[in-house]
DNA sequence: CTTGCTGCAAAAGTTTTGCACACGT
DNA sequence: ACGTGTGCAAAACTTTTGCAGCAAG
């Protein structure tokens, strides 16, 4: 994956698993909806992730593992997965959705290399001030904040002089 | 439109529009490319728009002049367009993607309503600074940064209570 | 048992591309 | 004249939807 974190979580996914499972379950009874495997395929194949990742990112790595969930059940899982705050959309540019995990974590915003396509996300707490003050402004309720910040990274700079 | 501006300006693109049209030529000639009637009435219409627009309504506003152009030809066009600096895409959501006109334009963030789509700009200064430290903190070269905001705008809220 | 779920294939919707012909420079 | 541009229709892609059979609560 071409993600790198602030605060790496190899495996410290292992540690909000259980909860996050639960907390999805949750969210499903109370809407009166079903866990069937194949939600628990998805959500594993998320948190599997790191970082940000996309629709293909999942059935890939679900395929991987010898899985076959079909694409539209991925498609409505991941919607699910959102109205659960589990994960978020990541507009970050490009015709596929992007998501990332989310549960429990502050808003980060995003560096992106135009050229590489290589994504590092960063942590930004005035975010949280500067969508306060410009909601209140402006009468609103804050749901969500992000930044994107596109640019050429170092790699990408290198390669360049190398043509 | 549903776009409010910070500094309304509503013809002060005409102040802007022989220049812009000239950085267009000039980019075009440059790059050895050709200023045709098309690529200027799309010109035009991306002028007329205020604030954040997509391929549609610069369709829709062609065709209201009573002007034909392809649908092709307006993407291709936007793209140039983009190229030459003189618009930049907005990470808003939604299938479709979304411009703004930039050319000598500071960053600006967006305010979007999610139930009603509303767009509100807004300025925020302290947005190059952190696009500046975030770039050198990783060694990348900065190209744009922009903030979005999703939320629930007063008129929503308003309908909202009125179910 | 009742309701929702899955997978497939078809549908939708935006953006891109191939082509034959037309037009700036 | 040469090299691009234009419009149209078809292609490409991601995401959504309809449906018939299947399964969770």
């Amino acid at each position: 994956m071409s993600t790198d974190g602030p605060a790496q979580m190899a495996d410290a996914t292992d540690g909000i698993m259980v909860p996050l499972c639960a907390v999805f379950r949750r969210f499903l009874k109370k809407q009166g909806l079903k866990f069937t495997p194949e939600r628990a395929l998805v959500l594993d194949a998320v948190l599997a992730q790191g970082g940000v990742f996309e629709a293909d990112d999942v059935d890939a790595h679900l395929r991987s593992q010898g899985h076959r969930v079909g694409k539209a059940t991925i498609y409505r899982t991941l919607r699910h997965l959102q109205d659960a705050g589990i994960i978020a959309e990541v507009l970050i540019g490009g015709k596929q959705a992007h998501y990332r995990l989310t549960f429990g974590q502050p808003p980060r915003g995003h560096l992106v290399c135009i050229e590489t396509g290589r994504i590092v996300e960063f942590d930004a707490p005035e975010l949280e001030r500067l969508r306060d003050r410009i909601c209140q402004e402006h009468g609103f309720e804050a749901v969500s904040v992000q930044v994107v910040i596109h640019g050429i990274s170092p790699e990408a700079r290198q390669e360049r002089s190398g043509d």
